[in-house]
DNA sequence: CGCTGTCTTGAAGCGTTTCAACACAAGTGG
DNA sequence: CCACTTGTGTTGAAACGCTTCAAGACAGCG
C-alpha cells in the first residue's frame, strides 16, 4: 500500500499542470486521485461515454483516436507517462468525441470531474498550466490539419521522422505501429511502407526492425 | 467618445468568456480594453509576430490561416463578432503560428497579455470559460484533421454545407470566398467548383449567386 | 467602364488507394 | 519450446480521385 501511494505521488508530480504546487497543495490533490490499471488493448473510454474524469498516464502508453463519419480510424496522439486526457469533454457539457485505448499494460491516475473543477477554481495557476497545454495541443492539431491538407505523404513522413529526431538524436524510435502511423499521417499502411522503402533506397534512412530508424541524411529528408 | 466607449462595452459583453461577470467586474475589464480598426485586407498579426494581446472581434470579420512547410495557405477558421483570437501564443511563450487578416472593415477590442493574465488569476471563472472555448476549438480541429485525412472532397463539402444548414435553415450563406473554402476543405478551387456543380446537377442544392446555397435535399447530401 | 482577382470548365498527368497475395512477427495453448 | 493462429507489414497491378495547367467567363471595385 505504501508503494501504491508512492506511485500516485510520483504520477501527479510528473504532470506539468501540477508540478509547480507546494507540498501542502500537492497533498490536497493527492486526496482526490484514484489509481486504476488497464491491460494492453483495454479501452479507457469510448466516444459517446460521459466524461467524468481527468486521466493521467503513470506507466504504460495510451493512444487517442477518432472514428470518421465513414467509420475509418484516425490516430490523433499517443500519451506517454505524465500526459493526460479526458479534459476535452470536461469543459464542454457532454461526451467524449474520441477513443482512448491502452497500447501496453498501463496504470492511470484519475481525478473526478467535480474534484478537478474545484482545484481549478481554488488554484488558478493550474488553469494557466492547462491553458498552456491546450494551446500547444491546438497548435499541433492545426499544424497536422495543414500538413494533411497541403503536403504529400512523402513530405508528411519526412517531417514526422525529422521531428522525432529532434529529441531522439539520429536513431529514432517509432512510438506506434506502422498501421497506426499510417493513420496518424492520413494515409494507408501500403503507401507508408512504400515511402519508407523509397527513403531507404535513397540512403536517407535505414530501418532496424519494425520500430527503429537510423537517420543517415537528415538534411536530405528535410529538402524533400 | 460616448459612442466609442459604448461600443467597447458592447464588444466585451458579447464575448462568452466575460458575459457571466457582474457589472462591477465588467467595468474592471473595460479599463484594460483598447479599441482598434482594420480595413479589409489588413493583417492583425503575422506568423512569427510576438503575441502580446487578446483580440476580440467587435464588428467585421477576420480569417485565420497558416502557411504550410511548402508555402501553401491553409484556412483554419473565420472569426465573427464576439469571437476572439491571439490566445494561442499567449500561453506558450513565443510567437503566433498563424496569420489573422480582416476580410472586411473590422473593429477589434484588444486586451494586453499582462492585463489578461491578471484577470484570469483574479477571476478563475474566466479561465473555465476560456478552457471551454479551447476544448471545442480543439475538438473541431481534430474533427477537421480526421475529415481531411479520411473522407473525399465530396463528403467533406457535403458535411460542411449540412452543418451550415443546422443554424441557417435551408438557405445557407457561405462565410468566405470559394477560394478560401477550397483551402479550408483541403482542396483546390477547381475541384470545389466541380463538386458544387455535381451537387447541383443531382438536384441536391442550388447556387444563388456566389455565396448563397439553397438546400433542396439535405438527406441526399448526408447519404453521400 | 476597365481593371483585377475570383470562378469555371476541359484535358492530361500524378499520387494515392484499393485489392490481392504473400512474408513476417507476436501471442497462445498444447 | 514448437506449432498454430492472428494481426501486421510488404509488394505488385489496376483503378480512382485529385491536382495542375491553360483558357475563358464572371464579379467586384476603383
Amino acid at each position: 500500500m505504501e508503494n501504491h501511494l508512492g506511485n500516485q505521488r510520483y504520477c501527479v508530480s510528473l504532470v506539468p499542470i501540477f508540478n509547480h504546487l507546494e507540498v501542502e497543495q500537492m497533498n490536497e490533490v493527492m486526496q482526490v486521485v484514484k489509481s486504476r490499471s488497464f491491460k494492453k488493448g483495454e479501452i479507457l473510454y469510448h466516444a459517446g461515454d460521459e466524461a467524468n474524469a481527468l486521466h493521467i498516464v503513470n506507466r504504460g502508453q495510451v493512444k487517442i483516436y477518432r472514428l470518421s463519419e465513414s467509420g475509418k480510424e484516425q490516430m490523433l496522439r499517443i500519451l506517454m507517462p505524465g500526459d493526460f486526457t479526458g479534459e476535452l469533454a470536461l469543459f464542454q457539457e457532454g461526451s467524449h468525441e474520441a477513443y482512448a485505448e491502452a497500447t501496453q499494460d498501463t496504470q492511470i491516475c484519475m481525478i473526478r470531474d467535480e474534484d478537478f473543477q474545484k482545484l481549478l477554481v481554488k488554484y488558478p495557476t493550474i488553469s494557466l498550466k492547462v491553458l498552456e497545454e491546450f494551446s500547444s495541443r491546438l497548435d499541433r492539431s492545426e499544424q497536422q490539419t495543414t500538413r494533411v491538407a497541403t503536403e504529400k505523404v512523402e513530405t508528411r513522413l519526412a517531417l514526422f521522422i525529422a521531428e522525432l529526431a529532434e529529441t531522439d538524436q539520429d536513431r529514432v524510435h517509432l512510438p506506434m505501429s506502422k498501421k497506426d502511423l499510417a493513420s496518424y499521417l492520413g494515409t494507408t499502411p501500403e503507401t507508408l511502407s512504400r515511402r519508407l522503402a523509397e527513403f531507404e533506397e535513397e540512403g536517407l534512412i535505414k530501418m532496424k526492425g519494425q520500430r527503429e530508424i537510423v537517420i543517415q541524411d537528415l538534411d536530405g529528408l528535410l529538402f524533400i
